[in-house]
DNA sequence: ATAGATGCAAAAATTTTGCAAGGTG
DNA sequence: CACCTTGCAAAATTTTTGCATCTAT
């Protein structure tokens, strides 16, 4: 991925490019696998330019979040994560299991075709039926993983 | 629904019948349709009753999302809710949309088909590549609802 | 009888906000 | 230069916990 991608991206949503929102796009670009918290986030940021604020990064995730750029996740752990955001249909996109013994999310990325095809009909008929119109999509799966299961 | 139906599942599960649970699970069972914050189900709970306090509603809420019998959900409100579990093949059982705009919840349950075809698919892959083994699922769908999207 | 549950109040943890100062287009 | 953004600290909110008391089995 191009180092400046979202220089764009932000340009062409009216986003003034600081640094603290470079430095958190930067460090979301170099973690995105991870969901992190905003404590996560701040922490490698801050490592980056010790002048970044927490309140800071609560700031530009919401503001990324709210133009599309970053997604927002809850597991049921009294906190946010966050990750930037991948299109249904581009490389990176996934989804997540969680497991209820050791809190472990684990990412997975491998049903494409189903994901779609089923995607493709519910956002079509939320549309039709509730006049929905879907931006944006989470599924989670809560169960055991393969070390917690085997106990 | 039998108005004493959970009794059987908490004894089966070694949960003990206190007069606070029963007292949750008659509000939850009054407002299957609402996802309740744990604030709302105090207040609904202690209007019929007094003398149960909050801890013992969040304790409550836990203990019954550890058992299944109850599910927890999260809207990027910044507070949990809270509703009855219904399998995916269950009368009830339905997912959210969430708008953007006004942060409205609707309710769905028009995909039945659709849904349980990709979820058998899903939950059998993930049993197989990663020794996942499913419970539960969320789903929820963000976008703009009828009212939002008009303007 | 005994292990578990409750209420209350205090504490913890996360997120939000006000404001003066600084930065961006 | 006007407006937006930031950092800091304080405040607001939600959730958790300690402990003495009470309760279900």
């Amino acid at each position: 991925m191009d180092k400046n991608w979202y220089k764009n991206q932000l340009a062409d949503q009216d986003i003034r490019l600081t640094e603290s929102r470079e430095l958190v796009l930067s460090v979301l670009t170099a973690n995105q696998q991870k969901h992190l918290t905003v404590e996560e986030i701040y922490m490698l940021a801050h490592g980056e330019n010790p002048s970044i604020g927490m309140a800071t990064v609560y700031r530009t995730a919401d503001l990324l979040v709210k133009h599309g750029i970053v997604q927002k996740f809850e597991f049921g752990e009294g906190k946010a994560r966050y990750e930037l955001s991948h299109r249904p249909d581009e490389k990176g996109h996934h989804h997540h299991l969680v497991c209820k013994k050791c809190k472990k999310i684990i990412n997975y990325d491998d049903f494409p075709g189903e994901e779609t095809a089923f995607l493709q009909q519910v956002e079509e008929g939320l549309s039709i039926r509730y006049g929905f119109e879907v931006e944006d999509h989470i599924i989670q799966f809560y169960g055991y993983c393969q070390d917690c299961r085997a106990v």
